[in-house]
DNA sequence: CAGCTGACAGATTTCAATATCTGTCATTCG
DNA sequence: CGAATGACAGATATTGAAATCTGTCAGCTG
């Protein structure tokens, strides 16, 4: 909140714009509360951001980065790809759940610059279904998984998750039986999976 | 429109207030304009719904029973499950694909009462996955599926199979490869019933 | 007298005036 | 001279007064 005297940066804006949105909520989240958060005109910020629009996709750009990074050394890993895979997707579903169920109102923010930006939500979803197909075309490589196209039965085990990534179904996701039907759902896709 | 003289009944009343939600939008239609379609004064709108959210619900009701009325017939049918479960998955992503590209206003009319009224809804879905229920059970009787509880299992496939029938997600059914991912995601659940 | 009416109180919505915000740019500052 | 400012025009949001709506009910009507 000091006007901290470095210079201005990108990043500096970023940050403070973040906890504007935090306070303020999405609606009342202004470029002028951002500057005066840093404790400069509102002019300046428009040097590096062209528009509000740009700011706002920008923040959304991080925000939905720091979640794929979490899962990504999942992916990566180098365990049996089925087990990778239910952890995998266990991982997302706890990471989305959290943050809706730990910061609700925080959680309705993003929820509401996701919607706002579908172009930056169409890169996060390719990203992390790119994960999954790297873990599908392990499975099959290694005769775990049959798949004929491993990136379209990706897209197919990310659809079918949907319900418990998807932000518009969070609601669900604190309801009692929610853990049995993820598990149920995932259940199902996997012995689909299978040779 | 005619204001009839013939007796005011429920019936009568939900379909002036189907038509008047049809012209005004789910924002603008109020009991006024239905009691002014129908001749009548608005207090005896309310001599047979308590409130206008009742009248609104009873509407829901009836829009939501005439799409699971269409669907029973195939659950109903006698063909091999499995073909019957495919039929069943394409045909209430077909209606519901045709009700949102069709006419996309009253659709989105629709999609703003149901969401007013989630008891209506939650009643609706356990009549869709009672339905897909049964066609499970007849799987497992002739050994064409496996699936040691079959209500769970309908629900998971029904959970699976909802970014094709989920209102939220309208927007995307008329996406360039909607079909081919409903496709995907339907035989990865039938290898996963396989028994 | 069963069903309907319309006046009414309180809640909600509309609308227009007012205030604030976005994005630009000539000017200032270091 | 490059970075920052702040006044400005047009767009958007806020506000509060006026209009409309919801739900009730005493009384009218056939």
């Amino acid at each position: 909140m000091a006007p901290t005297s470095e210079t201005l940066t990108a990043e500096r804006i970023l940050e403070a714009t973040e906890e504007v949105l935090r306070r303020h909520g999405p609606a009342k989240a202004t470029v002028v509360d951002v500057a005066r958060a840093l404790g400069v005109s509102h002019g300046s910020v428009y040097r590096h951001f062209r528009t509000k629009a740009a700011l706002r996709e920008a923040v959304t750009k991080r925000w939905l980065d720091r979640t794929s990074g979490e899962l990504s050394g999942i992916a990566a890993g180098d365990g049996a790809p089925e087990a990778r895979l239910r952890d995998w997707l266990a991982a997302l579903f706890a990471a989305k759940r959290r943050k809706a169920g730990g910061d609700p109102e925080l959680f309705a923010t993003y929820t509401v610059l996701t919607s706002e930006n579908g172009a930056a939500v169409g890169e996060h979803i390719a990203d992390l279904t790119s994960q999954l197909t790297r873990i599908i075309r392990a499975g099959v490589e290694t005769g775990d998984f049959a798949a004929g196209d491993p990136q379209a039965t990706a897209r197919a085990v990310f659809q079918a998750t949907g319900r418990f990534h998807d932000p518009s179904h969070a609601r669900e996701w604190e309801e009692p039986g929610a853990e049995a039907d993820f598990r149920a759902v995932v259940d199902l896709l996997m012995r689909g999976l299978r040779p």
